[in-house]
DNA sequence: TTGAAAGCGCTAACAT
DNA sequence: ATGTTAGCGCTTTCAA
């Protein structure tokens, strides 16, 4: 490992000066400065983050834990963070907790042995006070992203998953439907909870009734789309939805093998719209009828929030960012396509 | 921050005394350690990552350099790799370079500033010679994965793409086709070029001739399979294909998009098979013929490879691994269905 | 404009 | 079985 001291000794400078050239101070003289960099370069040194960060009580890194890494959605959020971040001159950790609890508090613990600057962590779960408890935490900027959890006030950035809902379903009740399937994830969680209201709002606001039988709160993957939209199809005594809401983009892909193999055309025989806006969606026809994209807009204001927490010294108090999303029409909902 | 000495003062005992106790020192005292980390625990205490690995020249943490974070083949290998080396108590830091070679550099460099132990690095493009020359990467054990670069002989972990690519082909063969798309990615790449050898390969031994009108190489997106499989069936002169492989999911899916729009029915009207084996593949109807799983092998592969580059003193001579999948037979093909 | 010395938190020799 | 001390590589007073 090359270190200042060898910088020094091949430059004949003293330590000081080299870590000053660096650095830009003010207080050297140019030639010395051009001398020691020509070197630097060539030993391709870079300080030592381990010594600096020491030094320095910081790091300019953050951490960035997610519960999954192979969820695009966490991934481009993550893209965000890192570009905001790289540019300022800071560093991303990531790390995935597998959704485990267990793993989640180990991995806040490493990030905080680590004394990273601040953490945006999308939660597991709904319960929040274990959060309360992790030692040193309250010490270090923390960021909550897109699932809120139980307990005091906290830094949020969440998504605006009522209003959300309600620009769905309202599109859906334009095109005529009454009956209108809806199909969710786990209802403990927040998002998926405040899509079920927004949901309801709008079947109230125009004057419908709310069918719980119409309704399906499974988990968020592929197989259980496809398993819950096959049930709402075939459920007895209950008339057959003509249109279907799903939560995201896994839930939709079931439901469209799941459309496909009973021979319903979409929107020709059943309706369809989903939450979020995945890459995928390019592989898939009819192009459905989305949300806008928003990762990237999340990721930028928990980027931001985290930035200014870190940077602003006296603390301050817990502040909740909502993202909108405006429709993107495809054609499974009726319209006659769009692009 | 809890330090050593806060521990150390709150006990009673000196600093060392409690470092002993941490790490499980036998020259200890049973009651002094029990009472020693009773107060660590409940203060949280975790030592300072940046102190330990300054002065245990080690940090236990290793780097994972990928293209791109929101490719899945990437994550699941990336899982593994985190779960082989939390086992042995490493940490891994994840970064990503968003396909540019300037950003995979500065990657490098950032890890290598951070005194990390290894890396592991799933290269873009395919010249190598720029990795010889950055400062100080020699002393770091590195592992390459996915795609061969040129250059002197390193450690490599690959899928054995001529074996997979001739396994598929000799399949699709044995259903009796003879006018056989093939849709893969920049020739540049070695998976890709590798890929396309193996079908060469495999229709040379069945004695067909290899006709270059049949293949296209794109790049690895949705749309590019999309276009290709649309420009494949559509030229003239040539017969049409009455079968496409396909060189990774992306395509399989812009694949599979071309051939419902063009109300050709698989396999009836075309057979189809595919490399890779993604989740998203219980959303595809018909089911299609893929590889097996590979992504978990890759990953242990490269890391117990990593960590006996680590572990061992002497510098040892590369070495390469290569990865083979066996057939995982779905409804695409022809053959009558699995599961 | 440059240099010397102290100390960030931790661990390994070396005492006791 | 426990304590003292030096030093990992860096930056920041302070002095020259």
């Amino acid at each position: 490992m090359t270190r200042l001291e060898d910088i020094a000794r091949e430059t004949g400078f003293s330590i000081k000066t080299v870590s000053r050239a660096i650095h830009n101070h003010p207080d050297i003289k140019r030639e010395t400065k051009e001398l020691i960099m020509e070197v630097v370069r060539k030993r391709g040194f870079t300080p030592n983050w381990a010594a600096q960060s020491l030094r320095n009580q910081k790091t300019n890194t953050i951490g960035y834990i997610i519960p999954n890494i192979t969820n695009g959605f966490f991934g481009e959020i993550g893209i965000a963070i890192d570009a905001f971040f790289r540019a300022k001159g800071y560093s991303t950790l990531i790390c995935f907790t597998s959704d485990s609890r267990e793993n989640e508090i180990e991995s806040i613990r490493s990030l905080l042995a680590k004394n990273i600057d601040g953490i945006i962590l999308a939660p597991i779960g709904n319960q929040g006070e274990y959060i309360d408890q992790i030692p040193n935490l309250d010490d270090t900027p923390l960021v909550l992203i897109d699932n809120r959890l139980s307990g005091p006030a906290r830094n949020y950035v969440l998504q605006d998953n009522e209003g959300n809902s309600r620009r769905l379903a309202e599109h859906i009740l334009g095109h005529g439907h009454t009956q209108i399937g809806f199909i969710t994830g786990p209802l403990e969680e927040s998002s998926s909870r405040e899509r079920l209201n927004g949901f309801r709002d709008a079947l109230e606001e125009a004057r419908l009734s709310f069918d719980e039988s119409l309704v399906r709160s499974v988990d968020w993957e592929i197989h259980s789309g496809y398993e819950a939209t096959k049930d709402l199809l075939d459920q007895k005594g209950s008339s057959r939805p003509t249109a279907i809401i799903y939560g995201n983009t896994q839930l939709l892909l079931g439901g469209y093998k799941a459309l496909r193999e009973k021979g319903l055309s979409i929107p020709g025989d059943i309706a369809v719209a989903s939450f979020e806006h995945p890459d995928i969606i390019d592989a898939l026809s009819p192009c459905p009828t989305t949300l806008e994209k928003v990762e990237a807009r999340i990721g930028q204001a928990a980027a931001e929030m985290l930035l200014s927490i870190i940077e602003s010294k006296e603390k301050m108090p817990p502040r909740e960012v909502y993202i909108p999303s405006q429709l993107v029409i495809g054609e499974s909902c009726g319209c006659s396509g769009r692009r």
